[in-house]
DNA sequence: CTGCTTCACCTTTTT
DNA sequence: GGTGAAGCAG
């Protein structure tokens, strides 16, 4: 097929042509990376390889989907059998294909995000760690970073050298302890646990590597240590692994991620090759300008050079406004007075918070939008509670599904029966669902409404033996009771709700349409797992699309809004001053600048209101950081700041040495909690308050004027 | 045990 | 402004 090749420039050429070993495409930003892997993989295919011995992985649902779509589209005939998916979709393959070998139970659950938090919780409890004293989220964080980073409980214990580290590796201990017993695996354990199965057992890891012979990997410069190590195993030996990234787009450092490992790749594979494509397709010469110069900033990259293929093209416009309002109105007016159809333009942003006040804008002016991201489908309560049901008829041991339905409709069951119920599962081992068939010291209603309730999921069983799982779950609905929860209600939300199961349904059934033989219960519960969003990417047709920054990853517009330039929010306010958080935070505005074509506008706002409080701004030190020669500004009736609010303002100066011994950031002693930091000052002079972090009582709240703190 | 109210706390980004 | 936890009356 040598049509394949002629839209390639030399250099993509040569990507997709490229043979034997190890290969590294520097794929900057627009310069037909797709095209490249795509290509790759049809061009294999055409040579003669046989299709399942190609595994071509990336990171979202979203992405693996193009990129089978597309190399198909470059295929006629046969569809194309080569795995394409995610990392976590192979991990999990992988393990139900041998979960014997994995130490795995024949049929294991998969623990989302909000599971392993409820779990982390409990564990927490456990231990008589409040919620105050570590947050659950960020003791999920560390435990996510161990386990990515191989690290077990037992060594992590090992390790830790402050109290909130031993603290940590407790509950870390219990968490695994809690998720084997529900036989579930998180997120993380679909990755972690092929390494170590390859790793333990040299019989698998020679027939993986006997099967996949060509590898290719999206998005290298995203890769954890845990996929990194996954990637190294299996690719050690096969004919060929080609790996595609850009360390300018490395947008995931805090969920583990590390650009080393681009960085370092030609040391991790003697040998290899390297490609730059380096000539941009997408933008104008001067957004490519003012998004490389901003980038240059960055020190841990590799020096490259994007040349635009498209002519210079319009400056990038800086409009600088005195309040939030005005930016919301210029940037509607812009998008409603513009020639362009509305599928080409996106608003971007750091958080989604930001997209409120625009998306009431474009709603009063009847602008059609849809919000990437924003509030996922699979995380909405209803669908959970279906699905719930849905894995208790697939596996009665699933604890955690057990535990959010039992009582859903509302059965009597309460608290205390819980707690009943979870000390016997503890003392005996066994699940909730075995429990609950004899269950000791509970009230007699709740002895009864457990009987009825296993009675339902008994029968719900036996309907997922072999029905599928539209079947199922429309059976479900009726015999639970769940949907007469909110039956014949006019409330808004109840309303949405049965929208919302009346999607789920649907997407069940498209679910079965599209695998035809081998739609299992067992299967879809899989599927949805690992699915996060409703793909609304690619409804976008006529559309505005409202999107943050990271979500943006991928996409292409021609005209390009990225909104909120300012201190706080780029770089973000949760994120350190350190170099590395702060290079992030840079790469994450160049991936948003670089999503632009023709036209690319950054704006600013003097005042903003964050959660109902107007606040100060300052622009985002970034806006320096672009080349003048690029950029156009404008200010929109900007007006100087009041004296007050200017000292306000400058109170967020970090250059601004603040000698206060009891200012934010300052470490402090208290005769009772020990040493601590402090978070925020509120008030002012007799008034202001403290929050204070304590590294061993966490955190407290006082009275600046009472409280015995000394500077520590 | 349930459902309502209040209150605190919060807010980064996601497979 | 929104959500989730905690508190309280029925």
């Amino acid at each position: 097929m040598p049509d394949l090749l002629d839209s390639l420039n030399p250099e993509q050429k040569q990507a997709v042509l490229h043979e034997k070993g190890p290969i590294l495409v520097l794929a900057g930003a627009g310069s037909g990376k797709t095209r490249v892997i795509t290509h790759r993989l049809a061009h294999l295919v055409s040579r003669g390889v046989d299709p399942r011995s190609i595994l071509a992985v990336t990171f979202t649902n979203k992405a693996a989907g193009e990129m089978r779509e597309r190399a198909q589209a470059l295929l006629p005939g046969a569809p194309l059998t080569s795995f394409v998916g995610t990392f976590h979709a192979f991990g999990l393959r992988l393990l139900r294909r041998r979960a014997q070998a994995a130490g795995l139970p024949p049929r294991f659950g998969i623990a989302d995000s909000s599971d392993s938090l409820a779990l982390v919780k409990e564990a927490m409890e456990e231990h008589g760690i409040s919620e105050q004293m570590l947050p659950p989220h960020s003791v999920r964080g560390r435990i996510s970073h161990a386990k990515n980073a191989m690290i077990p409980p037992q060594r992590f214990a090992q390790m830790a050298t402050d109290f909130a580290g031993e603290r940590i590796a407790k509950v870390y201990a219990s968490y695994e302890k809690r998720l084997a017993a529900c036989g579930a695996l998180d997120f993380d354990d679909l990755i972690v646990r092929p390494v170590r199965l390859l790793a333990e057992q040299p019989g698998v890891l020679a027939e993986e590597r006997r099967r996949i012979r060509h590898l290719l990997i999206d998005e290298y410069q995203d890769t954890n240590s845990a996929q990194d190590a996954l990637v190294k195993r299996l690719g050690e030996g096969a004919d060929s692994l080609a790996a595609v990234g850009d360390e300018d787009q490395a947008i995931y450092r805090w969920r583990g991620a590390e650009v080393e490992h681009i960085l370092r790749f030609e040391e991790d594979f003697p040998g290899a090759k390297v490609i730059a494509l380096e000539r941009n397709y997408r933008s104008t010469d001067k957004i490519l300008a003012a998004a490389s110069g901003l980038v240059s900033h960055n020190r841990r990259r590799r020096e490259k050079r994007l040349r635009s293929d498209r002519g210079a093209g319009a400056a990038v416009r800086i409009w600088r406004f005195d309040e939030d309002r005005a930016e919301v109105e210029a940037v509607a007016r812009e998008i409603a007075g513009s020639a362009k159809p509305p599928g080409e333009t996106a608003i971007l942003y750091r958080v989604n918070a930001q997209s409120r006040p625009f998306e009431e804008e474009l709603v009063r002016r009847k602008i059609p939008y849809v919000v990437v991201g924003g509030m996922k489908f699979y995380e909405r309560a209803e669908v959970k509670d279906v699905l719930a049901y849905l894995r208790l008829a697939a596996r009665p041991e699933d604890d955690l599904a057990f535990r959010r339905v039992v009582n859903v409709p509302a059965r009597g069951i309460g608290a205390a029966t819980l707690d009943r119920l979870a000390a016997m599962s503890r003392e005996s081992g066994k699940s909730w669902w075995e429990v609950s068939a004899d269950p000791a010291g509970v009230t007699d209603r709740a002895r009864t409404s457990l009987t009825r309730f296993r009675a339902v999921v008994e029968e719900l069983r036996e309907k997922a033996v072999d029905g599928t799982p539209s079947a199922v779950l429309e059976h479900l609905l009726t015999v639970t009771g769940y949907s007469a929860l909110y039956e014949g209600s006019d409330d808004r939300e109840d309303v949405a709700r049965r929208e919302n199961i009346r999607e789920l349904l649907s997407s069940a059934r498209e679910f079965e349409r599209r695998n035809a033989e081998g739609a299992t219960v067992a299967e879809y519960l899989d599927t949805v797992a690992l699915a996060t969003d409703a793909d609304a990417a690619g409804v976008r047709g006529g559309a505005i699309t409202l999107s943050t920054l990271h979500a943006a990853k991928g996409l292409e517009f021609g005209q390009v809004f990225v909104v909120g330039l300012e201190e706080g929010f780029l770089p973000h306010g949760q994120s350190g001053e350190d170099e590395d958080e702060l290079e992030e935070e840079r790469r994450l505005l160049y991936v948003g600048m670089t999503r632009a074509e023709d036209a690319l506008t950054l704006t600013v706002t003097n005042r903003r209101l964050v959660y109902g409080r107007v606040e100060p701004r300052r622009p985002s030190r970034f806006l320096e950081e672009i080349p003048k020669g690029a950029v156009e500004e404008k200010v929109f009736g900007y007006s100087a700041p009041t004296a007050a609010f200017a000292a306000h303002a400058s109170s967020f100066e970090p250059e601004d040495e603040d000698q206060r011994p009891l200012r934010r950031g300052r470490r402090v002693r208290h005769p009772r909690y020990g040493y601590g930091v402090i978070l925020t000052e509120e008030g002012s002079g007799d008034e202001t308050r403290l929050t204070v972090y304590f590294d061993r009582a966490g955190k407290k709240k006082f009275v600046a004027r009472y409280a015995d703190l000394t500077p520590a």
